[in-house]
DNA sequence: TTGTAGGCGTTATCAG
DNA sequence: CTGATAACGCCTACAA
């Protein structure tokens, strides 16, 4: 019963026209007679025929199809990627073209399985640990690329959705020292991650455009992508009077709130958080927190959000923009975060 | 600079064998004089050749590539499944397959765009929407699928990676009996939603094997899957003294922290809960719970969670089994979930 | 507006 | 063990 699929010379065949004239009615490409053309959608249906999408892959050398690799630790499985996996996706398929995901692995051979194989027309690249080397790599033979994230590569001007790291952090930390913080914790840096660099630098700023000191003390660096640090420098901070703290992402709150929940100390009362909400949590992190507010149930931690469906569907407009027409264009999109202080009215 | 990237021919000449020989030593096939296998090895590295995917898929009707197809309403974006998509992913690329990820549209041409392009070699569907007639449709034309979640369809015993919700539910449902409650609401269950029912099955089974009667007032029902409900019945069921709720995903969670908020109830003093851990939360969900619960930090909501990076993994065993050997094999691969009921110690 | 010929890069088949 | 030849299904280029 598994009825081979119908191929275009079947569906020629049985409207009595050549191969040509099928392939111009099934791309819309080329002037084709109306009555013709209907002679062929009738048997195209009747075939049960649908194109080919790999023998249309090979003849046009451009398969649709865009690739995403996520360089990911392996430990982490961020799930911040997939709302952007789902903003690529929605505006390829406003293109027509399908995407493949490739999960990075340390030391493979990238160009192999990922570009030189023919399957994809770009690629897109997100996760913590990119590796620089392959964007220089996709840069020299020419390979469309997009980049999530901003990363300071010598030389080299990347295809780039940037996040606005910078003005966000910088509006928390404003927004802190507004409301009368002096001694303001930043928890972390991790060092070698270009993302981070400009989360501090938008923590300095704001200190810098206050006319206040930016105590380097009350930084926190750490080393190791996603390496898990303990609450150790937080509570150095804590002792050393600092009451107020911008984390930089999730993996920082837990520790916070490890801190916090051993020494039974309640937010925003004895400790207050600004937050970069990079990440959803498991109900088992949310019942750190549970008890370790003062207030209400209405009590909102001042926070950093991004849009991530949004950013993915830049990146992929911009990956399709670069696909689709070749001529000059820009190599970067800015997308800016949102800071979030007080409950939303509902 | 952009040099085209080499071909079979190209490595055979400066091999100085036949393209034959060449596709033999790559895809380590018949038998090559191991002399001879040097040289191409030797002429595939200078020429930095690559197998081109596409050709080779049309060549030899096999892609490599599986499809995964999410249903989803697209107001819901469950991050479920991303760990699921990546559990596939690990396994796929052990065999050497790519996977390529499909977002099911109301009302698309489900078979043109995914199945009949000949772009993948099997598929796996997941989601709450599945569509029952996609399935009949793929097990008529022969066509290697897998489904995630047990589907119930007259006739029909489809590849399937069963979740077994009914067990999980009944310990959850015992554990709670065991600690002396009688009263449990169960919210809830979306008619027309076939894993729902093995969820209330297994409620009313802890019951039933108690010796118990299992009241169907204390059972929420809900229409249209993921539908946002309010909290109405929670609260109906709370005014005729259930104290107790088992709770069959994060939404119906929500619910009933805005009920406990509202009415400053604290868990679990005033409002057990045992819950089903589908998804994970942003901050601000989180912060709804904050300051819910009447036990110091250590308190753990009794929960059921799912490997779901597990649950993958065995729908890409099952369906690239499928794929390989077309030898009769098993329909079905249960997955047990864990019922979490203390905080692990630390 | 339509058709013909050739090729995309690989594998299958069969012959040596 | 190795090689020539014919597909695979479609598209590009050119011709009619």
């Amino acid at each position: 019963m598994k009825r081979e699929p119908a191929n275009i010379k079947q569906v020629a065949e049985k409207a009595g026209v050549s191969m040509m004239t099928v392939s111009r009615v099934i791309n819309d490409s080329g002037k084709v007679a109306q009555e013709t053309r209907e002679k062929v959608l009738k048997a195209i249906k009747e075939c049960h025929y649908y194109p080919n999408s790999i023998a249309r892959g090979l003849a046009s050398n451009k398969t649709n199809i865009i690739g995403i690799v996520i360089y990911d630790s392996g430990r982490l499985r961020h799930n911040m990627f997939y709302e952007m996996i789902n903003g690529i996706e929605r505006i390829a398929s406003e293109f027509g073209y399908n995407i493949m995901l490739f999960s990075y692995r340390e030391g493979e051979d990238y160009s192999e399985r990922i570009v030189e194989s023919g399957l994809i027309d770009g690629v897109i690249l997100m996760g913590i640990t990119i590796n620089y080397e392959d964007i220089r790599y996709l840069e020299k033979i020419g390979f469309p690329y997009v980049v999530i994230g901003k990363r300071n590569i010598d030389d080299l001007n990347p295809y780039t959705v940037v996040l606005d790291y910078e003005e966000a952090f910088q509006r928390a930390t404003q927004f802190l020292i507004d409301s009368g913080e002096r001694k303001i914790g930043f928890a972390g840096v991790a060092r070698g991650f270009d993302p981070d660099l400009d989360k501090l630098t938008g923590y300095q700023e704001a200190f810098n455009h206050s006319g206040l000191f930016c105590d380097p003390e009350n930084i926190i660096y750490f080393d190791g992508i996603g390496n898990k640090k303990g609450y150790g420098d937080i509570a150095r901070l804590y002792e050393r009077g600092v009451r107020t703290f911008v984390l930089t992402d999730c993996g920082r709150m837990r520790e916070t709130l490890e801190f916090a929940s051993i020494h039974k100390l309640c937010i925003p009362g004895d400790l207050k958080i600004c937050i970069f909400n990079d990440e959803k949590m498991d109900i088992s992190d949310i019942l750190r927190l549970a008890s370790l507010t003062d207030r209400g149930g209405g009590y909102m931690v001042p926070q950093i959000e991004m849009n991530r469906f949004n950013v993915g569907q830049e990146a992929g407009k911009l990956l399709l923009a670069r696909i689709e027409n070749k001529k000059d264009m820009c190599r970067t999109v800015k997308v800016s975060l949102d800071f979030i202080y007080e409950a939303p009215a509902e």
